[in-house]
DNA sequence: GCGACAG
DNA sequence: ATCTTGTCGC
């Protein structure tokens, strides 16, 4: 189709932001927002961590079982970007890493969770859309803070949560994960609906604000920074303790 | 022009 | 995002 959106490791780069926003337009076309259909058995989560100043990116997905949320494998990848973080592009910056530590993965899970948004986003076009596109995975997006749209303040209790709108449509929740602690934002990123993505959410929350998927996600990329966990893909032993 | 603004 | 200690509140 377009040669400039086929190769995002070798080309997102070098973008501007115009650029970066006809890509953005050619792949919403291709966005499937219908209703999930087979079972789902492991969901993974996806983060980047970055060391201050440098364009260093250690990037990392760690695949948990599901329901229970336990940590079975994980993909670490080192790798560097140079495109900055401009809001409403975070997709340019992180996205060559995530497909390398992608790759890696010789089963790929049923679901992947995101730092960040699914169709929270001005052109509907979110890292967690934007990578399902890409590699026609089932995606979803959960940010920490708002991106656009509007929402009316959730209930503090866990669980409650309120719509987030935007031009009039519904395309995501504001959901409250943790008694008295700021919502999270949850949105479909790819191949699932709006009400998965709320479904998923919730049932990736324990007794943190972040869902298990990107919590841990988080952690290990971190690990992988500092230097205590290796690159690679790696299966994590039952007899292992998290 | 002004305010908002994922990680 | 990352750099960092203690501190206030459920």
């Amino acid at each position: 189709m377009n040669s400039i959106t086929d190769t995002p490791e070798s080309n997102y780069d070098m973008l501007t932001i115009t650029e970066a926003t006809l890509i953005q337009k050619n792949l919403r076309e291709q966005l499937n927002l219908k209703p999930l259909q087979s079972p789902i058995r492991t969901i993974a989560g996806a983060d980047i961590s970055l060391s201050l100043y440098s364009e260093t990116v250690y990037a990392g997905m760690v695949i948990l079982s599901f329901p229970d949320l336990q940590p079975v494998a994980y993909s670490l990848v080192k790798s560097s970007t140079t495109f900055p973080y401009v809001p409403g592009f975070l997709a340019f910056r992180e996205i060559p890493s995530l497909l390398k530590v992608y790759e890696q993965i010789p089963v790929k899970p049923d679901v992947i969770m995101f730092d960040g948004n699914g169709i929270i986003h001005t052109r509907r076009m979110g890292i967690a859309s934007h990578f399902g596109v890409l590699t026609d995975s089932v995606t979803m997006g959960c940010a920490k803070k708002k991106l656009t749209g509007q929402y009316e303040d959730p209930g503090e209790n866990r669980g409650e949560y309120s719509l987030l709108t935007d031009k009039g449509e519904t395309i995501g929740y504001v959901l409250r994960s943790k008694n008295n602690v700021k919502p999270v934002f949850i949105s479909p990123g790819h191949n699932m609906s709006l009400d998965d993505s709320l479904n998923i959410a919730m049932k990736c929350i324990n007794k943190y604000r972040l869902p298990e998927p990107t919590r841990k996600a988080h952690e290990f990329v971190n690990l992988f920074r500092t230097g205590e966990l290796k690159e690679g893909y790696h299966e994590i032993g039952s007899l292992q303790l998290f």
